[in-house]
Formats: C-alpha cells, sequence, structure tokens
DNA sequence: CCAGACGTTGTT
DNA sequence: GTCTGG
DNA sequence: CCAGACGTTGTT
DNA sequence: GTCTGG
C-alpha cells in the first residue's frame, strides 16, 4: 500500500515533467510526505494541467469532520467505484499525484524495515489519485486526495502485497479525461511491471515529522527478489 | 420507517 | 448524501 | 504508513 | 486493542 511517499525536486521541475501552466507553489523538496499533509496534485485545468497542494486523506462530503481524512488515504481500485465515500469523486474528480518514489514497510519480523522505492532514473511518477471538497462549519473548503492501490507486481511483492496505481504516457490522461468511461478507467488500474529499485532506508522516515533527506538516506544495498530455488521454507 | 455506516492495511 | 440492516 | 494517545477534575 | 494525528 501506499501510506508514504516522496516528491524530492523543486516546483520547477515538477512544472517541467508535466508540462504545467504555472509553476505551482508547495515547500520543496518533500521527502516524507505523509497523510494530514499538504502535498500537490495535479488536475485538468482549462487547458492543460493544473496543480495544487491539498490534503492527504480523503474527506467525503458528507463526513462529520476532517478526521475521516485519516481512514481514506488510500482507495483499492477493485472497489473504488462502488464505494459510497469515493464513487463521487471517481466520477468525477480524479487527479495525478506526483512523486518520485514512496515508502512500503517491509513485511516480517520487527522491526519492521522501510524501503524507498524509486525509478532508476528518478524520473517522476504519477499515482492514480481522487480529490475531494468537504466543508468547514464555517463554510471554508477543506480539499482532500487520496491514492488508489492495486495488487502488487511481482517484483515487488516479497516486500509487499499492494502498491499504489502508477501511470504511464496516455494512461495520465485518460486517468483525468472526464468523458473516460468506467471500463476504460478500470483498465488503467493495474500494477505496475516495470521493476524499479527497492532501496532500504533509515528508520528516520518512521516519524512523519522528520522530513530531512536522511528519509532516503540507503541502509545496506538494493533488495532484490529472493531466487525461487534460494526459498526453501515453503 | 429510523439508525448507523460509509475505509484500508494488516493480522489472526 | 446514500445505502444497508433492523 | 508509523507514533502516540487512550481521562477527569482542578489548578496554573 | 483501536483510534487519531502527522
Amino acid at each position: 500500500m501506499c501510506g508514504r511517499y516522496s516528491l524530492g525536486v523543486t516546483p520547477e521541475e515538477l512544472a517541467a515533467a508535466f508540462e504545467l501552466d504555472e509553476i505551482p507553489s508547495f515547500h520543496a523538496p518533500r521527502y516524507n510526505i505523509a497523510p494530514t499533509q499538504d502535498a500537490p496534485i495535479l488536475i485538468r485545468g482549462e487547458d492543460g494541467l493544473r496543480a495544487g497542494p491539498v490534503r492527504w486523506g480523503l474527506v467525503p462530503h458528507w463526513a462529520e469532520s476532517p478526521a475521516a481524512g485519516s481512514r481514506h488515504i488510500n482507495a483499492r481500485s477493485e472497489t473504488v467505484a462502488k464505494r459510497p465515500a469515493f464513487r463521487d469523486a471517481f466520477r468525477s474528480r480524479r487527479c495525478l499525484v506526483p512523486a518520485d518514489g514512496f515508502y512500503e514497510w517491509q513485511e516480517g519480523p520487527s522491526p519492521k524495515q522501510p524501503v524507498w522505492i524509486h525509478r532508476e532514473d528518478r524520473r517522476l511518477l504519477a499515482f492514480a489519485g481522487l480529490w475531494e471538497r468537504w466543508r468547514w462549519p464555517d463554510g471554508g473548503p477543506l480539499v482532500t486526495f487520496t491514492v488508489l492501490t492495486t495488487d502488487a507486481a511481482p517484483w515487488i511483492r516479497f516486500v509487499h502485497d499492494r502498491m499504489p496505481v502508477i501511470l504511464e504516457g496516455d494512461d495520465r490522461l485518460l486517468w483525468l479525461d472526464p468523458e473516460a468511461t468506467p471500463a476504460e478507467l478500470k483498465s488503467v488500474l493495474r500494477p505496475q511491471s516495470e521493476p524499479m529499485v527497492l532501496q532500504p532506508v533509515s528508520t528516520v522516515v518512521n516519524r512523519a515529522t522528520n522530513e530531512s533527506a536522511e528519509c532516503v538516506r540507503p541502509v545496506g544495498a538494493p533488495v532484490t527478489s529472493p531466487k525461487p530455488e534460494l526459498r526453501l521454507d515453503l
């Protein structure tokens, strides 16, 4: 799943990578984006992509309080079209969530080992996301987002059994297209098959308030899937 | 009809 | 807001 | 995701 | 154990 990620670029680099109309304003670089924090998302604007910082953890419009956001940091792509908390946003408020990596805590003996997952060439990722608007009692808006998840691809499965949906190329445009059909949308919600670097990192990242580059400091060499012939315990 | 839930991950 | 369960 | 709280009365 | 906050 995806409960922590990074966006280690400047607003200028983000704008260039996604051909944005304007340079977005957000505090950067980010090495430890955690739920309830603000992070930039990309939505389809008048003519092109626009970015705005919104809060991670989708709060349904009917929720009593923003606390509901903590339970909606992810949406399962298998059920997102039907769930009351997500279906409206799935129909009309899809977005991309830019990142340059994400964290998974490797299942197994305690303490769990955080692993930073990023592309070899550091190209930016675009998670499939949804956004929503909630109103404070005084009428002010709170805009929030969630990240869609899917089954883990084979290359990451030994670390974790879920992963964020990562969109490439035309799939990004389709995801943002208001005219896209449910069947088309469903077709892009699949595991990223291209392997990435699985880099064990410092447990500094565990604490959400630690936001320094220490979070992506390598601890040992990147990990790889155990070879089948070595899995004698199965 | 009203009341209560509405979510994911992981763990068991 | 909308659906499910009682 | 992990970390930290989980409670009240009364006093400062 | 479970919920909330970051």
